[in-house]
RNA sequence: GCGGCCAUAGCUCAGUUGGUUAGAGCACAAGAUUGUGAUUCUUGGGGUCGCGGGUUCGAAUCCCGUUGGCCGCCCCA
């Protein structure tokens, strides 16, 4: 048993996990690029201020905080946004609008693992800078979409729940709560999925009991799951503002579905995500068993880079993290297997003939092409063995007899015919192996 | 931070009411086989039974603690 363990929460990735979490990262890349994102990255450790000025000194139990040599209040960051909001913040006027930005980096949090929870994780994060119109919602929801429609995922495997702390806020308004209130009710409505009316007892705690039939209303507003219904809660309270918004659903509902994403777009004003500083719109990403937690969530913060010290600039931004992302992909058989990757095995004879297989083996390698071969004197049999096991299409063969008469022997390992090339034209041989589809 | 279950080889596990030197399959390696691939046979390496303490003539087995894992609560940016 080995002496030292990795430190709970941490994986480690062999080479199988770590081409499985190549493969994610893949998806991820090959769909923010298709959207028009760039790729970003910045440190792994950060000034604790950073996290405490956008989440409160609470924040500070669930990070790997410490004092560095130097006397600095550092922490490995926990994700992302405070981050990028500096980035784009410090340089927002040069920047061209708008701005797409991703990320694949690894975040920290001092939390409990569980089914789906690590301490350290992957998060794709998508960001849309200087937009504040529902266009930018759009591009990024459709985005988060192929994200993992990507993987062959379809609509019957996951869906985005859609939601709008802006109208919430209206809304409670409307029925004559104040700010602090309304915050209370939105935690409220976070919990109330899973616990039940046990979900007011904080806001009962502070503000005394809902009257009656005030609270029927919110409930009410929880349960909507479509625009009309919406439309007809909303319309008899009026007002320009609201007016507004419900135009701006209609144009994000309408973009999503000629983008032809219909099908995996729910309204569900159940989600109101817990954080303050979301401003308008938010979403979460689950699969449609709910077996798992979300596989992503995101939402407008139009406030945050100002209140991070940039100037005031509008954004909206998602992440999906790669722990419950790879639980959802084998679940569904949609993880690929990952094997050895070599095009060309070498055999050979003897220690006589490694050398001149040795200038062959650096010219293909040179050229491109995925070259093994037994770094130890080996019976043939287990060279062919081998090269059977690496998954190479292709084995050339550098045995005395062959040399003698400057020539390899050239053996399609997937029909097992076999002819002799001359050492000269090895790497034209193989190139014209694997551009004719390896039927040569 | 709190609670439940678990911990024997790289992996999956067996190990009787506590009793000789802790086993199997898979995997890995070597040979049978000195020029041609999946099979077969033989052989081998690999364990202070998570760690520490206790009970006992004797502990993988019973007790306590601890660390780690899984699952849940809190939280979930």
């Amino acid at each position: 048993m080995a002496q030292f363990q990795s430190l709970p929460g941490f994986r480690e990735f062999y080479p199988d996990a770590l081409a499985r979490r190549n493969h994610i990262f893949r998806q991820w890349r090959r769909a923010a690029h298709a959207y028009g994102f760039s790729e970003y990255d910045a440190p792994v450790l950060e000034p604790l201020d950073l996290y405490k000025r956008k989440s409160g000194d609470e924040i500070e139990a669930q990070l790997f905080s410490f004092t560095d040599k130097g006397g600095r209040e550092v922490a490995l960051r926990p994700e992302m946004t405070p981050t990028v909001c500096r980035l784009v913040g410090a340089k927002a006027n040069a920047l061209k609008r708008p701005i797409k930005w991703c990320s694949i980096g690894e975040f920290y949090r001092y939390e409990r693992a569980q089914k789906g929870r690590e301490r350290a994780f992957f998060q794709f994060n998508c960001d849309i800078f200087g937009e504040p119109g529902p266009e930018a919602e759009i591009e990024l929801i459709g985005l988060l979409v192929q994200s993992l429609a990507g993987f062959g995922l379809g609509p019957a495997d996951f869906y985005v729940r859609l939601s709008d702390r802006t109208l919430w806020l209206h809304y409670l308004a409307s029925l004559g709560l104040n700010e602090d209130q309304a915050k209370a009710v939105l935690g409220a409505v976070d919990k109330y999925e899973k616990v039940g009316d046990e979900a007011f007892k904080t806001y009962t705690e502070t503000f005394g009991e809902l009257a009656g039939e005030t609270k029927a209303k919110i409930l009410a507003f929880l349960g909507i799951k479509s625009l009309s219904a919406l439309e007809a809660v909303l319309t008899p309270v009026g007002g320009e503002a609201l007016a507004a918004r419900l135009a701006d659903w209609r144009k994000l509902l309408n973009g999503l579905a000629a983008m032809g994403l219909g099908e995996y777009i729910e309204v569900d004003f159940g989600v109101v995500r817990g954080l303050a500083y979301y401003t308008g719109f938010v979403f979460e990403a689950f699969d449609r068993k709910g077996e798992l937690r979300a596989i992503a969530g995101g939402g407008r913060y139009d406030d945050l880079v100002e209140k991070l010290g940039g100037p005031a600039l509008p954004a909206v931004g998602f992440a999906i993290g790669d722990v419950t992302m790879g639980l959802l992909l084998e679940q569904r058989a949609l993880m690929p297997t990952f094997g050895p990757t070599t095009d060309v095995y070498v055999v050979i004879g003897g220690e006589a003939e490694r050398t001149a297989a040795f200038l062959d083996i650096a010219g293909l390698r040179a050229a491109g092409y995925r070259v093994d071969y037994p770094l130890k004197e080996l019976a043939f049999g287990k060279q062919f063995k081998a090269a059977a096991e690496s998954g190479a299409k292709l084995a050339l063969i550098y045995g005395g007899d062959e040399l003698a008469k400057g020539v390899v022997k050239f053996r399609d390992l997937s029909d097992r015919s076999e002819h002799e090339i001359p050492r000269a034209s090895v790497v034209e041989a193989v190139r014209d192996y694997f551009t004719t589809g390896g039927t040569a």
